[in-house]
DNA sequence: TATATTATTGTAATAAATACAAAACAGGAA
DNA sequence: TTCCTGTTTTGTATTTATTACAATAATATA
């Protein structure tokens, strides 16, 4: 499924979330899309300044912020306090690590506590809905 | 199944997880037995202080952590920045309104999105499993 | 009781995230 | 193109959740 993400067209993307493709836009979606190392915010940012020295951390906490709010973007829920981002085009699984704290992406599936799923044993699971609860959705 | 939850004795409970039952762990283990709210540190905070005075923010940090360590206690994703809380002795799924950010407790059940659940309409899911990895269970 | 270990406290430090205002940019209209 | 308006980016200053740490207190064990 990866493939298919990376040969998406950041620009596209962009025009069709109504978003203009600016560079850095189009440069911290292109490293979403291109990577699968669920990255924090200082991470992209590291990697994105050599393209782009004038580049804002700032506008890594906006663009990403508005990818949210489009979809483009989620985070990823870990024990750690940074916040880890992945691109939302398409419904991920993800499977943390306990102790070296690696991230995998994992086909949606049904899931028990003591299976296995690609060789990661589950101990644990969140499964965290959003959306328009009962009362709001009446207003 | 909250019922159930709230007739155990925070005592035993921590006795059980091999943990001393300080009047500290004992008071914020009831206060997340009785509570449905998934409190933040601050809330928790706050409650107890008035029980006891001499209370440290530390502390709350410090017995959360042992907690969720011990799979007493587990955190909430969410989209704030604060960490929610919930008790970790049943699996829960929840559900987070994007537009006034309560928190629902669910039964873990198979979900599809566009489905509701309770009159929650689900328009987004985050999966995310814990455990040892491939590589990691290797060694 | 004495001793060792563990837990709590409070302050100081860290660092992630936000607020804000100025400058730069994009897109549309004339 | 040029002007105009709203949007985006930038950089600094600020906020605040969380951690580090060392001293004190409490608990468990012998």
């Amino acid at each position: 499924m990866r493939q298919k993400i990376k040969k998406l067209d950041p620009v596209k993307v962009l025009a069709e979330a109504g978003l203009s493709p600016t560079m850095q836009r189009v440069a911290v979606l292109r490293y979403l899309l291109l990577n699968e190392t669920h990255p924090t915010v200082d991470i992209i940012y590291q990697a994105l300044k050599k393209e782009i020295p004038t580049l804002s951390k700032t506008t890594i906490y906006n663009t990403l912020k508005t990818f949210k709010k489009h979809e483009l973007a989620l985070t990823v829920p870990t024990d750690e306090d940074e916040i880890h981002y992945d691109i939302g085009l398409i419904n991920h699984m993800h499977f943390v690590c306990k102790k070296c704290g690696a991230i995998y992406d994992l086909e949606p599936a049904s899931v028990k506590l003591g299976d296995s799923i690609n060789g990661h044993r589950i101990e644990h699971y969140d499964i965290s809905l959003r959306g328009l609860c009962k009362k709001c959705s009446k207003k």
